[in-house]
DNA sequence: TTTTTTGGAAACCGTATGGTTTCATTTATA
DNA sequence: TATAAATGAAACCATACGGTTTCCAAAAAA
């Protein structure tokens, strides 16, 4: 739970959080409200969200005793451009695999 | 490196892992061609794609000696689909954090 | 002013992750 | 055929991950 490599990709590549995800984009929450639509522990999901702050795709307010987790998920157009990127293995008519016999084989030698 | 809940969004949390992504999307690569792009290990680099290929976003072809690796990057749809559910966040003129506050605070009792 | 509510923090725990080195095996090549 | 190339596989290792329980502190409510 340290803070080492902390980037959005390892931020979402847990279930939980991408749930934690969906709920705080809808209506910001505080950390209990957040809990109870999960059967683990309230510190466990209290590690997810810190998690989840480290990158910036939530934002936590004090407000007295409560904590509100609200949802700032501008860094997700990261993995959408990065994803995009590769639009063609799902677009295209031509299959990957049909692709891959195409080639040119003196492409693979870089 | 068993095969455990080995989705898409777990594969690519790994920046080696997009990295080697990047390099199979161009072209198709046995596995010493891959490893040389890394300073680690090729032991290290075969666990990696083995973890790509357990979700489906590289397959895998033995050539006599050599194995032949190459990207089948359907299963990004899933990411990019996922992270575009979230859109107005990077494209809303309304930042987050007003969002945040206009929010009727009876929203917050669910 | 007691008593809840809300949550932080610490100590733990088992397993996964990401890496290493070493060795064996198969296939090309000299 | 002897040698080199390309991998697979196994055994390790340190640390991160995802979870727990327990306890403490502060703020709100009775």
């Amino acid at each position: 739970m340290n803070q080492t490599r902390r980037d959005v990709f390892q931020a979402i590549s847990d279930p939980t959080r991408r749930e934690i995800i969906g709920l705080l984009a809808r209506h910001s929450l505080n950390l209990n409200k957040v809990a109870d639509h999960f059967t683990m522990s309230r510190p466990a999901v209290a590690k997810h969200i810190r998690i989840l702050t480290e990158c910036g795709l939530v934002v936590v307010q004090t407000r007295g005793r409560e904590t509100f987790c609200q949802a700032d998920l501008k860094g997700l157009k990261q993995v959408s451009e990065w994803a995009n990127t590769y639009q063609e293995f799902w677009n295209d008519k031509l299959d990957a695999l049909e692709r891959f016999l195409d080639e040119d084989p003196s492409d693979e030698n870089l």
